[in-house]
DNA sequence: CGCATAATGTCAGTGACTGGCACAACGTGA
DNA sequence: TCACGTTGTGCCAGTCACTGACATTATGCG
């Protein structure tokens, strides 16, 4: 009963995070989450390449969404104001939707391929983020480099949300970006000229 | 012939990039690994978990090098500086062993799988700096978005050096640093507080 | 030379993933 | 209403990564 394909689909997600919550990753196969979803082995690497990207299928909207973000971002702003501008857009949905997705961090952080996978995710959203810039006209290097190190405070910022949750994440974000600041304005290549 | 145990892991490794280079990471079966470097197919699974681990044997020592670089670093010096001068001293061997390394970077950059497995070892990475920083008696927080976004700037040094290998790792190096410190001097998270 | 030990060979088995083919459930137009 | 193309699915055989168990061989040592 091929009815809507998008179904399956949906059941296939949920019976897969339900077993990799109840047993593990590893030993959960693909056999039993297309059995309690109801379909076929085969029907389940037709709608996912592999075990791994059935938990990521929200990822291309994030990314979209981030995007977004970035491009309507208020004109006349440096880089990181725009991206801290994004961030923070990014972390109220994250709060949002934290009791719906808190279950599916647990599963990735107790998953070794898993995080794998998530970095690589990261990593595609780092290059989006980065051509966003650039159609904002921010130049080439600089574009991937705003890029890449305000997702990395962006991603010390969630890791400090979920050891402290007591304060907001938007909070951390903050803190990270004024402390990136703090950093930055200590650091002086030209005097570095005489290293160790 | 056990003769010595790291003979053979030894020309497993070659016998591995090889292959790789040849064929293709995924047109490789391990047999084939381990028929090249004259030995059982499970012999390569004794002295390797997975077929990518296979070229990610020296991340450990690189590892170590890094953090030993950053605890070795002259005293009385801010985190960013610390992580460049030992940035540049591990930037000088990278520079050194381009031609033995430069085909491997071509295998993982040509291969998903190879790449996320470098993404791993990154990110164990970053975690050892932190560590390392913390020693230098770098506060927890600072120390870990130090390692972070330090880290994301040299990657983006590293890139920029592969794109333009014109202009030395070093000089790409320094520059990141700069434009990181330039890119912070502008952003100003109180004021961001009226977002979009 | 005998013996403990470490590295390897061999074999069977699980499970992720794939290609091919047949079948069923739609929608569409005649 | 019926042929028909499209799409989603079931089924089957096959490859290959990886693992556990056990037998075998080389190596160092007394």
């Amino acid at each position: 009963m091929p009815r809507s394909g998008a179904e399956a689909r949906h059941r296939l997600q949920r019976a897969a995070l339900e077993l990799y919550l109840e047993r593990g990753f590893d030993q959960t196969t693909a056999a039993e989450i297309a059995a309690r979803a109801g379909v076929n082995e085969r029907t389940f690497f037709r709608h996912f390449p592999d075990k791994r990207e059935v938990l990521f299928d929200g990822e291309a909207d994030l990314r979209a969404a981030l995007v977004r973000a970035v491009v309507d971002a208020p004109a006349g702003r440096g880089p990181f104001e725009v991206l801290l501008c994004a961030f923070r857009k990014s972390a109220r949905n994250l709060e949002d939707n934290r009791p719906f997705s808190e279950p599916r961090w647990k599963v990735i952080a107790a998953t070794p391929a898993l995080r794998e996978r998530e970095l690589a995710k990261h990593a595609l959203l780092v290059d989006a983020v980065a051509e966003a810039l650039r159609q904002r006209g921010v130049g080439d290097g600089l574009a991937d480099l705003a890029a890449r190190t305000g997702w990395a405070a962006y991603q010390h910022a969630t890791q400090a949300w979920v050891d402290d949750p007591a304060q907001s994440l938007d909070a951390h974000l903050l803190r990270a970006f004024e402390d990136l600041r703090a950093l930055s304005a200590t650091a002086f290549p030209e005097r570095a000229q005489a290293e160790s």
